[in-house]
DNA sequence: TGGGAGTGCTTTTTT
DNA sequence: AGCACTCCCA
């Protein structure tokens, strides 16, 4: 018997995996393994193989970009038909099962989704019209509390009442439900919850999912957070086999509720007999994953894996220390003109950073040198202002009691109704538990009359709507709400002109796809998907000036993603590993693991860098080299600068090569009559190695902070302190 | 109603 | 520093 030509190519591992028996398993595919493709493989191996049916296939990824790369995949593998196959994020799944069982899930037909911004607006209004408090109870705060809840699994009435501030909490979550219910609006954790609910509660729709998902596949299991691993327990609870893919050395989103524990439970709640590792990479060079592995190693919760590869050790690491955050953007810009002369395309120069507000230094540097490139992260499309305020006039002709909507846009643009009618209209809304569109009704005088105009325009927007083809509505809603000729009024409005261009253009697109796809949702109004796909995919991140461009982005986003040159710059104490995650041993561990997918990321080069002195919120701040350069084995490492300044390595003395000594502003301070400066690097006979970053006081009262790395910030009495210069 | 001044925050982010 | 947000005045 011959192998299927679909196996082609697999090394042992993966072949096991793809090919497992019917059963539940965990697979632990470490960075540039080949995960997607297994994943991939293994769908169409079971629909080929005639051991399921698309039919019988329920894959689940995080983004939709992930979902959309398999199912490109899927397609070129398999020649059939994919339709029946259910393959998307989590809450676009749970977005399709309410919509197809509403009435059992106690939600309208045509219920919206609200996005972070939308749930932030609702939140405040509630606020609001509770008077709350928003001192003690900031709308931010109360927003992460629900949403916190609800990924437990846990409704108002379910929360633990601990103290008096978190019983007020619980009943402003309650009041959040009930008002999310009447203005039949749902937040991306209620899909979540509400589908699960609906599982849990109605037991033949329970057993119908059951029995018809025999095979359940997650990828990113490791970024689960408790009520997604939930679902696929009940998902799953009536034998359906569980294939779930995951790295929890790439465990990087535990601050918005990821348990990477999802991983341990998984093996031991399902009995999975053996976990399969993928730890053969075919990204990156040998020295590359030499040092990926030497720095993970450092951590204690893991469930234990190596990356090797076989081909060949390549280039060594190269390391900068510059000056400055400046000087450091200079040099990278250096670097990376040299790499195209060499024949580099830019596309493939990645340039990673801890946090977004260090891109500004680098994209100066960038502009300056005339370099092209992209940054990723920024606003994007559907969460434009301009794109809501479109999208809240379609959402209200959909659902004229959508108050989020309507608080939106019911004065832009401006027609004279102020904040006084409005808080009226609430008042009105509130005593007779009415939406704000149907207490317009009840309002007299100046402020009902202009309100009445504004319901009188919603349901001239219906009417004229009614049977339109939807880019037809969408450009009609764009004219007649008056937001077209107000941004062309605008001086700076000619791009927001054309970006509401563009959604009349990305629903025409949205139709054609969807019209040859989903044939499940038919019957369904075009207007209520294309909504649901504007939330729940708020499309690509700003298009860059140029395809051929370097690439930006935060650590965080670059994960999935790789590059023939990758450089980490900012590799300081304080900013990766980040100040606020060191103190605690998860949060350490978290800020290894991202230092680990940064790593990873790099093909064939990898760059790495620091500066001495950074600014940062205004503020100059003295820095060391991250303890994670010190994790990577010295022979690895080849130092574009003499390796000086360096904390964690045991070389105080090397000093600074030729040039001039590093530009560091001394100001003539209260520690400089002490012979000891700003900037300074100091030995502290407990503590170590630090540099001196701050100082008060003077004679001897004079108080110096000391950055000691591993042990952290110090402010020292310089009378007591016995600190020698270093 | 809209803009100017004052205030406060600032890790990472998808859905 | 830079940005978002609020508040107050013309």
């Amino acid at each position: 018997m011959e192998m299927l030509p679909l196996l082609h190519g697999l090394n042992p591992e993966q072949l096991a995996a793809v090919t497992l028996p019917p059963q539940h398993a965990l697979i632990l595919a470490g960075a540039g393994s080949g995960k997607t493709r297994v994943l991939t493989t293994r769908i169409a191996w079971l629909i080929q193989t005639n051991q399921a049916g698309p039919h019988g296939i329920l894959a689940v990824t995080f983004t939709n970009k992930a979902a959309k790369e398999m199912l490109t995949r899927l397609s070129s593998m398999l020649p059939i038909n994919l339709r029946g196959m259910w393959i998307g994020t989590f809450h676009g799944l749970c977005n399709r099962l309410l919509r197809a069982h509403h009435r059992e899930a106690a939600l309208p037909q045509l219920f919206q989704i609200l996005d972070q911004a939308d749930q932030l607006s609702a939140i405040k209004r509630l606020v609001k019209s509770l008077d709350v408090d928003d001192e003690k109870y900031p709308p931010r705060e109360l927003q992460h509390f629900i949403n916190a809840q609800k990924e437990q699994g846990l409704r108002a009435s379910a929360v633990e009442a601990w103290d008096d501030f978190t019983r007020r909490r619980i009943e402003i979550y309650e009041a959040y439900e009930r008002q999310c219910q009447r203005e039949g609006v749902v937040d991306f954790a209620e899909l979540l919850l509400r589908s699960f609910e609906l599982l849990t509660r109605n037991e033949i729709l329970r057993r119908h999912y059951q029995e018809r998902f025999r095979h359940i596949l997650v990828d990113e299991f490791q970024d689960t957070n408790v009520l997604q691993y939930r679902w696929l327990k009940q998902l799953g609870g009536g034998g359906a086999s569980i294939f779930a893919v995951g790295d929890d050395d790439q465990s990087i989103y535990g601050f918005r509720g990821a348990e990477v524990g999802n991983m341990r439970d998984f093996e031991r709640e399902f009995k999975v007999a053996h976990v399969i590792r993928l730890e053969q990479n075919y990204r990156s060079h040998g020295n590359i994953l030499d040092a990926a592995n030497a720095i993970i190693k450092n951590n204690e919760a893991r469930l234990g894996k190596n990356l090797w590869t076989d081909a060949g050790s390549g280039e060594p690491i190269r390391i900068f220390e510059a000056t400055s955050d400046l000087d450091e953007a200079r040099w990278i810009v250096e670097e990376i003109k040299a790499l195209c002369r060499d024949g580099h395309a830019r596309a493939e120069i990645a340039l990673l950073y801890r946090s977004n507000a260090q891109s500004r230094v680098l994209e100066h540097a960038l502009f300056s040198a005339a370099l092209p490139y992209r940054v990723y992260g920024g606003l994007r499309f559907f969460e434009r202002q301009e794109i809501k305020h479109a999208l809240a006039y379609l959402r209200l002709i959909a659902n004229p009691d959508d108050d989020t909507a309507f608080s939106r846009v019911v004065n832009f643009p401006t027609r004279g109704i102020g904040a006084r009618s409005l808080e009226q209209l609430a008042d009105v809304a509130r005593t007779r538990g009415l939406s704000l569109h149907a207490a317009i009704a009840q309002l007299s005088g100046k402020a009902g009359t202009s309100l009445a105009a504004f319901a009188a325009l919603i349901e001239s927007l219906r009417q004229g709507t009614e049977g339109l083809p939807l880019p037809e509505v969408v450009d009609h809603v764009i004219e007649i709400s008056g937001l077209s000729s107000h941004y062309r009024n605008e001086r700076e409005g000619a791009d927001r002109v054309a970006n509401l261009d563009e959604l009349v253009n990305a629903s025409a697109s949205f139709v054609a796809e969807e019209g040859s796809r989903e044939p499940e949702e038919e019957g369904q109004s075009a207007l209520a998907s294309f909504l649901a796909h504007a939330s729940l995919e708020a499309g690509e991140h700003q298009a860059g000036d140029s395809d051929d461009a370097v690439q930006l982005m935060t650590v965080h986003s670059a994960k999935g993603l790789e590059f023939n040159v990758v450089f980490i710059s900012g590799l300081e104490e304080g900013l990766f590993p980040h100040e606020n995650a060191i103190l605690e041993e998860k949060g350490l561990e978290e800020e290894r693991r991202l230092m680990y997918v940064a790593v990873t990321r790099a093909r064939a080069r990898l760059y790495l860098s620091f500066a001495q002195t950074r600014m940062l919120h205004g503020q100059t701040r003295y820095n060391v080299a991250s303890r994670f350069v010190d994790e990577i084995p010295a022979a690895l490492l080849k130092w574009l600068t003499p390796k000086i300044r360096n904390v964690f390595a045991a070389s105080p003395n090397a000093s600074y090569g030729g040039g001039p000594s590093p530009a560091l502003p001394r100001k003539a301070g209260p520690a400089s009559d002490s012979g000891l400066s700003i900037g300074q690097n100091v030995n502290h006979a407990k503590f170590g190695l630090g540099v001196i970053v701050n100082a008060e006081g003077s004679g001897s009262d004079t108080r110096v902070q000391v950055n000691f790395g591993h042990a952290g910030m110090k402010w020292l009495a310089l009378a007591v302190a016995k600190l020698t210069p270093a």
